[in-house]
RNA sequence: GGGGCCAUAGGGUAGCCUGGUUAUCCUUGGGGACUGGGGGUCCUCAGACCCGAGUUCAAAUCUCGGUGGCCCCA
């Protein structure tokens, strides 16, 4: 299993580490194994308690009817040609076609227009944690490109002013960011260009990150929603000054594809390599049997291990196997931290400890086996998270002409006038996507029309 | 959006061109014995021709359609 032909390594770790099974006979529709809807869920519980901060969960129905649907033009403009349908109950053809969500806006701010009074109920932040449908035209992939987006956490938030909205866009930036280096996953933040932001939004800000293969993945967006949808769908308050006023909104989402990257970023031709924080089994412990006379006490030097290490999720690994086999079966699954227990360690009352991430192991006297844990996990997560850090950072360039993108890997960074004419012509030359903008300090100029400018695009080619 | 390739046990494959006996090999799974500090060995058992139609005495094999997968270009 090769990282370096990625697009196999993808499909095939998906299979051996038991994250999805791909095998189900729907197109762009996929099953999670247990072990990978385990990590799913641990990855999700750490949004959400970056979330429960300040905004509460809620859940809002899967289907939405036609009409509500279809308010908002710019909105269904973006969506219309991938919309599943549900229109019939039993035999009966029903009245008004229900759409299955691209999205939430539609199922959501309608409910927003009854609950929201008074500027005493602003600001409004709920999230929730649920799956989409888009009938994807083009080539589906498991947690990349899905009709069934299984695991969308999208945060929708109503505010007084599109000030106000703004930082809460920002607080979004921060808490995206916060979950990411948790995760050891690198990321750019851009602003998206208006040909591609959210449709109905104001403004797009997204979150992409670099696959091993050079393609560009987007793993989370936030949106400036103004008060586009609260014309819509008459979203009103009334002020302190008791006049009627649309609120501003904004929306967020975090979708699978934050798995995705999670296991592409860090995993090696072994397998998966896991951050000690999500990952299901944290410490596996594996004893080595070698005389009926020693078992006993090698199984409850395990045990002891076990206990020692009770603050972590630890496995101990009894199955008759040899240890070898039983090595690679937990390094494929990512487990990062091993202790090996056997008559050796037993005679010298020490364990023999070995990560995942660099493959090193080393002889830990029991006394200390605690405290050396502990520092392994921070020094786990650190060393990985620099790793993928190091490399995204060696396949980002800063370009004068978009023709040195060509053919290449990875991301660019070029000046860009900002206008759409240069941006088309950005993207032909360097045959390349503009995923988003940013300001920089200094100012240089647009190589297609030669104009001052602070901005720059950046530039890849997206999943 | 356009084009190409492909579908045989849980996974990977041979057979298909040139239709014909019990569908090949590796792996995996069950049972047993030995083994045990980096994917063990032997014995034994289990498991497959994507779906539908057509051609034919006869279809894994030929034709058409469906479904699903992979790749390239826009």
């Amino acid at each position: 299993m090769k990282k370096s032909e990625f697009s196999e390594w993808f499909n095939e770790l998906l299979v051996d580490a038991q994250i999805m099974d791909v095998r189900y006979p729907v197109k762009g529709f996929y099953v999670w194994f247990p072990f990978g809807f385990n990590l799913r869920n641990r990855t999700y519980n750490v949004l959400r308690s970056l979330l429960d901060t300040d905004h509460e969960e809620a859940y809002f129905p899967l289907l939405i009817p036609e009409h509500e649907l279809l308010k908002e033009s710019e909105h269904i403009k973006g969506f219309e040609d991938e919309v599943f349908w549900v229109t019939r109950g039993g035999s009966t053809t029903l009245d008004v076609p229900l759409a299955l969500r691209p999205t939430s806006e539609t199922a959501m701010y309608p409910m927003f227009s009854i609950w929201i009074r008074s500027h005493a109920d602003l600001p409004l932040r709920l999230y929730q944690l649920v799956n989409t449908f888009r009938y994807e035209t083009k080539h589906t992939r498991p947690l990349i490109r899905l009709r069934e987006i299984t695991s969308f956490l999208e945060a929708h938030t109503a505010h007084e002013t599109w000030e106000d909205a703004k930082l809460q866009t920002e607080v979004a930036i921060k808490l995206y960011k916060e979950f990411y280096d948790g995760l050891g996953v690198p990321y750019v933040i851009s602003r998206r260009p208006d040909w591609d932001k959210f449709p109905g939004a104001d403004y797009t800000i997204a979150f992409d990150t670099l696959m091993p293969d050079g393609k560009s993945l987007q793993i989370g967006t936030i949106h400036h929603l103004g008060t586009k949808f609260a014309k819509t769908f008459d979203i009103m308050y009334e002020d302190r000054d008791g006049e009627q006023q649309y609120v501003n909104q904004t929306c967020y989402g975090v979708s699978e594809r934050c798995i995705a990257a999670l296991i592409s970023v860090h995993g090696d031709d072994k397998g998966l390599i896991l951050p000690p924080e999500v990952a299901p089994t944290q410490v596996v412990i594996i004893p080595i049997f070698k005389t009926a006379a020693d078992d006993e006490a090698l199984i409850e030097a395990c045990e002891w291990v076990a206990r020692e290490l009770s603050e972590y999720r630890t496995t101990i690994d009894l199955a008759d196997e040899r240890p070898g086999a039983k090595y690679y079966k937990w390094e494929r699954q990512g487990v990062p931290i091993r202790v090996e227990v056997g008559p050796r360690d037993l005679a010298e009352g020490s364990v023999t400890v070995a990560r995942r991430d660099t493959g090193e192991k080393e002889s830990v006297p029991r006394a200390q086996l605690s405290a050396h844990i502990a520092q392994l996990a921070c020094d786990i997560l650190a060393n990985i998270a620099g790793k993928a850090h190091a490399f995204m950072l060696s396949k980002t360039n800063v370009i004068d002409k978009p023709e040195e993108a060509k053919g290449q890997h990875g991301m660019f960074k070029i000046a860009w006038c900002g206008s759409e004419d240069c941006g088309r012509t950005l993207e032909v030359l360097s045959d390349a996507d503009i995923l988003g903008e940013f300001e920089e300090a200094s100012e240089s100029f647009c190589p297609i029309c030669n104009a001052t400018t602070y901005v720059q695009a950046l530039l890849a080619r997206p999943y």
